[in-house]
DNA sequence: TGAAATGTAAAACGATCGCTTTACATGACT
DNA sequence: AGTCATGTAAAGCGATCGTTTTACATTTCA
């Protein structure tokens, strides 16, 4: 039961580096050093390592991004910024496969979908807790600055991420001065 | 020389709707009709047309931005809204071509970079001609959302557009009333 | 008229793809 | 002790990949 997360681990990193459709078997496997016939044991095919992986991916993430406390929108981005640090940045790797596999595999692009609802409820969360109360057009906005500086990270430097946190913050306080 | 920019086309669509690395020569050219004896005659390999079309997508982008008139930044999106709505919600075609030839061909990912560092330079001047003056932070948060909205389009619906507009609309009149 | 340029059609190249299979090694658990 | 689960190693499956080649049709223009 170890195997299989070793597996799912070593993929995804070899997943982030290079795509998806472009990677064969062999070098998914090279980092957990895997045989194929434990890929199909486990996955039933290359297809479902990569769900797999992005479910773990998304988990990975949500975890990492904490609960909100005194500072709930601020620390969405300071979050990123330290994902982007460890993790090196390529843009999201859920769009990222959502992007290769439209055409291709239905169940993936549904999945992402899934998991940037997912995400968007978080940010929706975060908004509540910033501005005591929801505010749809606020929390879409400060999605956007996300998804943004997580893709402009991978042809810029990280400082974008600070950059997109300011805005965030300059638009939620925006929001908090003027009534709904 | 008719059938090269025939060829570019048709493998721009294709490339859009199904993602580079995970689509063969023979679909790549099917809108096209051309032979792939043709295909290497005109641009040496697969690559060579992947590189072409990046710079035909880019160009085609630009030049649908338009000049600044009235309203420099809110026009940006509306381009955007616009191009999206005729071309499709696929995220940016070249950021996803940076992300699939990452670690596989250096000549796409550095002509992505490029191409991106003349896109901000262009958003840099409408900031200038909306407040008068430079502000590289606020034009990078402009940036950053119209990134935003183009990666969210391909899960969420258009109106994200108009909500990034917004946003940018707001950080700029912020950035005219106060001083510099 | 006749050679050069430009195109399609189609077969075939070796390489690599995702996947299956056979054979064998290792521990764990009753 | 012996079975069962779990793993690696490696050969091989047919299919498809990017690319090259051969053969032939068409336009262009000196």
């Amino acid at each position: 039961m170890d195997k299989r997360h070793d597996m799912i681990v070593g993929a995804m990193s070899t997943f982030e580096a290079q795509g998806f459709r472009g990677t064969g078997v062999d070098a998914v496997l090279a980092p957990s050093g895997a045989s194929t016939r434990t890929l199909y044991k486990h996955f039933g095919s290359r297809d479902g390592l990569v769900q797999a992986v992005l479910e773990q991916r998304h988990r990975d993430f949500m975890e990492q991004l904490g609960t909100a406390r005194s500072d709930p929108v601020g620390e969405l981005f300071s979050a990123l910024e330290r994902w982007l640090a460890t993790h090196g940045s390529y843009g999201c790797m859920l769009l990222r496969a959502r992007s290769e596999y439209a055409g291709a595999n239905e169940a993936i692009v549904a999945l992402v979908r899934r998991q940037k609802d997912d995400f968007n409820r978080k940010i929706a969360c975060r908004i509540r807790a910033a501005i005591g109360r929801d505010d749809p057009e606020l929390a879409t906005q400060v999605w956007l600055l996300f998804e943004g500086a997580t893709a402009a990270a991978s042809v810029a430097d990280l400082s974008v991420v600070g950059i997109a946190r300011r805005a965030a913050l300059a638009l939620v306080k925006a929001a908090k001065v003027h009534a709904p």
